[in-house]
DNA sequence: TAGTGGTCTAGACCACGGT
DNA sequence: CCGTGGTCTAGACCACTAG
């Protein structure tokens, strides 16, 4: 049920509950979702947070509607843009993968007369015992932002939850540039990348947060085994 | 002002108002937009339709909210992702660039036994009287669909205004997957670019139409020139 | 305190799809 | 015809920002 004293709007409650129920596999690919009628007499609530719920997980590629038929769940769900800028780990943990992360390099550097936090790390995945490295990123953090933040084992730790538990600091938007790239033997080397003329996809940017203020720079080179896909309306 | 007799929803109408007039330039980069109370009054109409309208501002990237604060122009919109997906043409327009399109290779192809227009074009910008091409789209169309719609001549018309007037098809989704690539001799030729080590990159993908069925397979290769832009929210 | 955007309610009418 | 999602109204209370 829901929550009407708690701080999280009623909208998101449901919109965490449905998304939920699908991920758990409670709907096959094209079933109908239940209608927002449905929905509004079981979670006792109006149309309008019904809708505003259903159309976060339209946003998400979870499910789509169609007028005068019903709201229809995706089996396959587009792997919704922004690998690893809204929540690698979650990300992995909802398909029963473990997330796993190495440092490759951390020091404080001087960008334009302030100081930041550079923080190099491998992403990838654990599979029946080996490690496949899907990412490389590099984050430039703002210290004075972020005091001590070099402190924290981010070989271990999320920077998104230090960031939101530690600094109450909420990554909100990413602004990003994507590029092919041609990159180095190191690179290769630790992508598992074997083949020597291959080209691959990098995004550069900057996280903000609710305020529209930089909160991070950013720059992730990923493997060609990362499928980059994304959907778009058109107007 | 709104036409409630239109068929066009008055959030809609209300939006290309307010789009336009961002468009023309009526606000710089970080003016305080009109409040949501202001735009009710001013066109008769209620707070959700106008908070509907700002909205689809704020996904396109053109204005952000903040709460207690107001609503803020982006000067400097993001240009929002789907290069030539949403528009190509249009797009251009409102730069007041002229767009150009050259038909490089145009036939009737059978994939999996259905037949399908195929169409290449180069398209890009005349600008101070000599054209930049800036993309290589490949499109497949589906003739069981789109009969006959090998007659018209795309390096003048839209293949998008011949779907909406001509066949009644509104594309709606776009699905696509983004990959760098190493592109031959005649692409480069074609796109200008003089740099042997270059990766470009590639969009391939299908576009659907509201019910979610495919029209059209495509596939983009984006010249340097380009800026691949995006912006998501992170949740 | 006044104004802003964020959320929520409780209705209404419509276009559309299937029966 | 009924049920669906799409749009719209006319309020309400809240959290937040700034003077």
């Amino acid at each position: 049920m829901l929550d009407k004293n708690s701080v999280v709007p009623l909208y998101i409650q449901l919109y965490r509950i449905l998304k939920e129920s699908i991920r758990r596999g409670e709907y096959k690919e094209g079933d109908r979702f239940p209608s927002e009628t449905a929905l509004m007499k079981q979670y006792q609530t109006t149309r309008g947070t019904v809708r505003k719920a259903i159309s976060e997980l339209v946003m998400d590629g979870l499910v789509y509607q169609v007028q005068g038929k019903g709201t229809y769940v995706h089996v396959r769900p587009i792997q919704y843009s922004m690998w690893n800028f809204s929540g690698f780990t979650d990300y992995l943990r909802s398909r029963n993968e473990v997330a796993v992360s190495k440092v490759l390099e951390q020091e404080i550097v001087i960008l334009k007369g302030l100081s930041y936090f550079k923080l190099v790390r491998a992403r990838g995945v654990k599979r029946d015992g080996s490690v496949h490295y899907l990412t490389i990123d590099t984050s430039f953090v703002p210290i004075d932002r972020f005091p001590q933040i070099d402190q924290y084992d981010f070989s271990q730790e999320s920077l998104y939850r230090i960031m939101r538990e530690k600094y109450r600091v909420h990554p909100k938007y990413a602004e990003i540039q994507l590029s092919p790239t041609i990159v180095d033997d190191d690179v290769r080397q630790v992508l598992q990348v074997t083949d020597e003329a291959v080209a691959l996809l990098k995004a550069d940017g900057r996280v903000l947060n609710e305020k529209n203020e930089e909160i991070e720079k950013v720059s992730v080179i990923y493997s060609p085994k990362m499928e980059f896909k994304l959907m778009t309306t058109i107007t």
